[in-house]
DNA sequence: TTGTAGGCGTTATCAT
DNA sequence: ATGATAACGCCTACAA
């Protein structure tokens, strides 16, 4: 139980050679004396010893750790995203500085400096909601930190993404009810400022237009999450002349009050009306009507991904490699997953 | 865009005084010539320069990181758990590597390692399931990094903990059954070699012998988790001459097939049987039978008190200070939700 | 008020 | 085959 880590300077004092000798015998390599070299290995052993990291990475200016800033880890989004994340760091002798944004941009900002503070070897973040200023992030780029993006994507150009392309997901869920003869098709859409929303509304569009039927906005409406409002849309839905055949809500929240909704005014789930979501609760698939489609967005692999873009970066920079290009972009295809 | 960062020392050769100077300067404290004060903020200002923490934690022999290692984050239990131990971190102007165990004893190890050569200032660690040897853990506290446990505890004496006391809460739930006139109380429980197994029937039993029941083995049943196995369970259940008025679940999982079960087999759930379970997934909420009664166990709680036991440990450390004690236990009562 | 020098643990470059 | 030394960025006695 000797608290302090022995150093090769210690090793070296007490078998009367040098640090170099020992740090030359640790490492095998260079020509040495079999014996002094047995000898080293033997003592460190005996004491334990562990090369200081923290003081190589200093030397190096490295320290093999990327900062991970996600809006919400209670989201099983990001949990997974996370663990993609995790899993593509492990495979490369990197860990993960974790932190969350709680999608607001002032915390962002915050456990953003910490990480620059904590000098990362580079940064992966899913953009809060609110984040419309980078500054925060470009800064990273000035020191030559390599920052990725995913699914929470930037508007910016020249910048490094992973994402998945929701416009063109969406589309196919549009395509996909219409083959199932469903004509009135409507969109309980989130707020208009965000991205996501805009994705969603832009596919929902094109789907619409791609099987030549006219685009009803009627059948296009906001929920700002919380139940009431997405109750309020379902109401009006519902009273409708000619209500909707089917019905894509936001996410799995939305789907959820919206079903509740449903069932509560006597609408048969699914027979009358088809649920449509994006998928983002394993959990739906408990419960009494699970969407019958959903779009997978496939966080675990758009982690894995965002790892590995920054690995690459990486090893382009500290091989002095001229890089492939100024910034990567990857996206992963959103698949349609029937229930 | 100048990639590299700014140091004092290139401060000072720019200003032609000593570093010493500079760095008495940006810590304003000591007495320095005012005018050189300023200039040496102005120049730090305009080169952007910021401080290399890992220059001063490498000195300080510190890195202000704590590892995490959570069996599954994507378990919302653990999830909210980190967020706990972030936000207490924030305050304490710590930070968060992350890692998982996959429930993995090996994996376990691994990720304990990695954290072990990034030198972190200290090990919070929520156990795999099958960790039945510490070593890997002990080996922190030789060097003097300190561990606290929380939630899947060791069997070790000795150790810094928080943890729910499951078995009082179980028994809790007993009485509160009891109390509404149920007395076949039935437990679907998790396999025997798991800790929270063992907690969950000794307060099962406990609970029953404290109404003066006869605690009657038959109503005990174990389930792997897979939904072959828990519905095998309930199909005794349902069977047997008198079948239990009220089922535990050992989670949510489990409660959520039990209850699909019990469904198909035109059982009137929540009236001819009172289902009760272990919160860990919000969701239940928004499933057609939600547990009547669930355990909290207030994760994101017992994740702050794990990070605040550790800066409390951390901080007697490097101010050497005496431990008030050899090491610190610390229970968040489980508390019953009735919904 | 300011400068000098040593040290944290390691590696790399010279010497010997 | 081994040793001495400088360097990474910062801090802090100690000196001037």
């Amino acid at each position: 139980m000797e608290g302090k880590n022995p150093t090769i300077k210690e090793i070296a004092r007490r078998l009367k050679v040098s640090v170099s000798t020992v740090s030359r015998a640790m490492h095998n390599n260079t020509r040495i004396g079999l014996g002094t070299r047995n000898k080293v290995h033997e003592l460190a052993k005996e004491l334990g010893y562990e090369p200081n990291t923290q003081a190589i990475f200093f030397k190096q200016k490295r320290t093999f750790i990327i900062g991970v800033v996600l809006p919400y880890i209670r989201e099983d989004f990001f949990s997974a995203a996370i663990s993609g994340i995790e899993s593509a760091a492990m495979l490369n002798n990197y860990t993960i500085l974790f932190g969350q944004s709680y999608d607001d941009i002032e915390t962002e900002k915050r456990v953003v400096g910490v990480m620059r503070k904590q000098r990362v070897d580079g940064l992966i973040i899913s953009l809060s909601k609110n984040t419309n200023k980078y500054d925060h992030l470009t800064a990273f780029e000035k020191n030559d930190i390599p920052v990725v993006y995913f699914d929470r994507v930037p508007v910016l150009q020249n910048v490094n993404k992973v994402y998945c392309d929701m416009e063109r997901g969406t589309s196919e869920m549009v395509e996909w009810l219409f083959a199932k003869d469903l004509r009135r098709i409507a969109l309980i859409n989130g707020p208009a400022k965000l991205a996501a929303s805009r994705d969603r509304l832009q596919g929902y569009i094109k789907g619409i237009a791609k099987q030549k039927l006219k685009v009803d906005m009627q059948l296009v409406e906001e929920t700002d999450f919380s139940k009431e409002s997405t109750n309020a849309v379902m109401k009006k839905f519902l009273e409708m002349k000619h209500p909707p055949q089917a019905i894509i809500s936001f996410n799995d929240y939305v789907h959820m009050d919206a079903v509740q909704y449903a069932t509560q005014h006597k609408v048969k789930v699914n027979k009358e009306i088809i649920f449509a979501s994006y998928a983002n609760l394993p959990i739906t698939a408990y419960t009494k009507h699970p969407p019958i489609i959903s779009l997978e967005q496939y966080p675990f692999k758009q982690g894995e991904r965002a790892m590995e873009m920054m690995m690459k970066i990486i090893n382009e920079k500290v091989s002095h490699q001229p890089p492939q290009a100024s910034h990567y972009v990857e996206e992963v295809p959103a698949t349609i997953m029937v229930h």
